[in-house]
DNA sequence: CCTACCGATCGGTAGG
DNA sequence: CCTACCGATCGGTAGG
């Protein structure tokens, strides 16, 4: 998976079909993407630890031994869908930061295209916030890095804010971003696509508790 | 462990000794409550199915199977951690409630009580926050319960303070709740004793914040 | 708290 | 993608 569904999966379903599970049809060989997909929703729901390479093999009908035939090594698997999902929020960042629009759309835009990108690809980003500290030292880094630049595009945004005067001057950009990201991340724990409101009413209310919150 | 430390591990320290491992004195058997601290810490580092009773043998200079001298299961260790969150959270919401301070300082109140409280006892939070989901599911829905009391305090008082007209109507007490408690329970992931805010500092700015914002 | 051990399960491979 | 399998490790127990 390397572009970001942009739907929720539709209410009421229990989820998402994570490839051809005779579904009807014949079937089909599994690609490795169903591969990947699958282990996102595994990995949210039991954790990379807690998630056997036979457990995932049962949800796409095949053996644990043959997943290997799509893959290298179950660390693999987490360093794809964390990927995924730190690049998801770099692309975010460049196409917000890009804009001239005033700083505070800015701020609203990151944030509400954050819990738009959280609840299309819920299994992702659960796994992404909750096991990414599980890949091996050098990926892990990696991904701190980006996550660190990710969250430098907050700070820039709020210091434009503050040089229009619609902040106010005593802010302290770093733990505003922080709390701004912990904010962002929790989403993917309570968010119910069956819920009443949309990712967007979500994102725009907490641009609006922060945006009021630090004027 | 039972009643929750007030202080924080002191800053330069690598990390308060689980129990005596050997430290210069003789070495003495280790306690219960040794076991519990240790596998709070290992727990918050590797996670629960991260972790193995060998891992957390070792911590303590003892075998692995020599812990089941004091405990009966892996998963008990688990539940006694996550318990003592709950209740700790539960015993700070009984004990502002009862006062009658107006309700803006209650909330602040319950804020900035609940970030000492991480702060004094990081290991624990970082577990019960990332770990409790893999409680057996009796036990997993009593914390959820005992959790959403929790949040039912956090509700009430942001319903005073809209019945004082401190706070503005529209808000969503609920959906207010939830960023509050995301808020405060990601302090874990980023919190350091050696930082140069003190918890009651981070909890004045997260009431702050939020309060601003709602007003 | 150790010795000695249990059956189950783990990630992964060779060969087809 | 399966068959057949590997060595390592898992949580836990009996007996002292």
């Amino acid at each position: 998976m390397t572009t970001p569904p942009t739907e929720p999966a539709a209410p009421g379903e229990p989820a998402e079909p994570v490839g051809p599970v005779d579904a009807g049809g014949p079937v089909r060989r599994r690609s490795r993407a169903d591969v990947v997909t699958a282990a996102g929703r595994l990995f949210a729901e039991r954790g990379f630890h807690g998630s056997s390479m036979r457990d995932l093999g049962d949800r796409l009908g095949l053996l644990g031994s043959s997943l290997y035939a799509h893959i290298g090594s179950k660390s693999e698997l987490l360093e794809e869908i964390v990927s995924d999902g730190v690049r998801w929020c770099l692309d975010l960042a460049d196409e917000v930061l890009a804009t001239d629009d005033p700083p505070a759309l800015k701020l609203r835009r990151l944030i509400v295209g954050h819990v738009e990108l959280v609840a299309a690809n819920l299994d992702t980003w659960t796994t992404f916030v909750n096991e990414y500290r599980f890949l091996p030292d050098e990926q892990r880094e990696r991904v701190v890095e980006l996550r660190d630049r990710y969250q430098g595009a907050y700070r820039t945004v709020l210091k434009e804010c503050v040089a229009e005067g619609y902040v106010r001057e005593s802010i302290d950009e770093r733990l505003v971003a922080t709390y701004l990201l912990s904010l962002l991340n929790s989403v993917c724990d309570w968010y119910r696509p069956d819920g009443d409101r949309s990712p967007a009413d979500i994102g725009d209310s907490i641009a609006d508790l922060v945006l009021e919150g630090i004027r």
